[in-house]
DNA sequence: AGCTTTTATTTGATTATTCTAAAAATAAAG
DNA sequence: CTTTATTTTTAGAATAATCAAATAAAAGCT
């Protein structure tokens, strides 16, 4: 069949779809939350949402939950696909911050041409995570899932590493960028303070900090056997 | 002042009317030239057309001709400068063929973002010409125009792009459109015939030409590096 | 100049995306 | 199981880009 070509507004209406439903499998995706997401009024969200059910990318009968249909799900991950390779792109080798890269890799990750992705993956040499932590779908639409943890589920007393976070604003990178934290950073959980929710961690060097039960909900991590 | 923003298609205007003025300094930049170039309607350009002109990027009243303004034409030349940029990645970088790069440049030209184009730049090392043998404007939307010579002047064995004629008469470039010679035809120098100052020719499809000197007086090329 | 051809603009309509305000449906609370 | 609150959809309208058909202006030709 011919590839299907969508618009920026339809692409990003798929991946905001599929992340959404990735990050809260508990609740369902609802037209608010993608409203938010995307930064538009839910009435928008309505009209789109029919407009991908005729084109057979979401499932969708009004005030009922939306899912991807199987293509639109192919279509969203390589649409992410194309978003982290250019990532790596960017914080690799044009040495983009790695909090920068994410507003042209948004621009990026529009473009239509399956050659110029493959010919980027190879010239990267077949990278398998984008510079922050999240790992690459292959050409195929296949995603491997790495053993990841949040921050905040994890014992006390467990040494970690930075693998990933799961809020990508400018500000929270920035924050991490000032705390020294970064992808790989070795941690440790030296307490869970049960008041507030907050934990304290150490670094290498023994030094410690306090961090919010809302930044590490939103820091990813993998135990270090 | 703040960058303006452009959408895609004011864009492509921009380029269309800076290019279409540039290879035909002789005829006005016509509605219907520009809805040719752009693949659209002339009713179309019309409109486009009054857009452009409130927002002070062309100078234009009905009927008469168009021309971009100093705002209008920088911002012309750097959407070229993106293009020809990305031109270079894709084919010293990935690796695409010269003649497959356009489609693609033709999209990326339009992702935002100074500092991108800035880094791209960097990292292919301040190349000079395109892979079609056109100047990259620089960051401050200067165009070093290309060195035009007379073909009868060129030595042996040069690969050339036609740039233009010195007679404008009908009789000749009506024998060039016969010849399928026009602005941009590339051709090399085959040989130079002593006896009479002719001169023989080749095209991209290998065909040869002998061309007598009064004709290769008359023809303007630069010599493609 | 006067007629014809070419070129350019206006008009009215269409598609895509978006919004506000109002109405309807569903979920939550008592 | 009503009433209230929340969520979602409908209705109506706006903007951007587009086109076809009708009209107007300019250019070309006796």
């Amino acid at each position: 069949m011919a590839p299907v070509i969508l618009s920026f507004t339809e692409e990003n209406y798929l991946k905001a779809i599929y992340t959404l439903s990735e990050k809260d499998k508990t609740f369902d995706t609802s037209t608010n939350r993608i409203a938010e997401k995307i930064n538009t009024k839910p009435s928008t969200v309505t009209d789109m949402l029919r407009k991908l059910t005729v084109k057979k990318l979401v499932t969708y009968e009004k005030y009922k939950k939306v899912q991807l249909t199987k293509t639109g799900e192919q279509m969203a991950i390589l649409i992410i696909r194309k978003h982290r390779l250019w990532e790596v792109f960017l914080h690799g080798t044009l040495k983009f911050g790695w909090d920068e890269v994410h507003d042209i890799a948004e621009q990026l990750e529009h473009i239509h041409s399956e050659q110029l992705i493959l010919r980027l993956e190879n010239f990267l040499k077949y990278p398998k995570y984008d510079p922050h932590g999240d790992p690459i779908p292959s050409a195929n639409g296949k995603l491997v899932q790495k053993q990841r943890s949040v921050l905040s589920e994890i014992d006390r007393g467990k040494s970690l590493q930075v693998v990933g976070v799961r809020d990508t604003s400018a500000v929270f990178l920035q924050y991490l960028k000032q705390l020294k934290i970064a992808i790989g950073t070795k941690i440790k959980v030296v307490e869970k303070i049960a008041y507030d929710g907050s934990l304290i961690i150490s670094f290498k060097d023994n030094n410690q900090l306090n961090v919010s039960r809302k930044f590490s909900e939103n820091i990813l991590v993998s135990v270090i056997s």
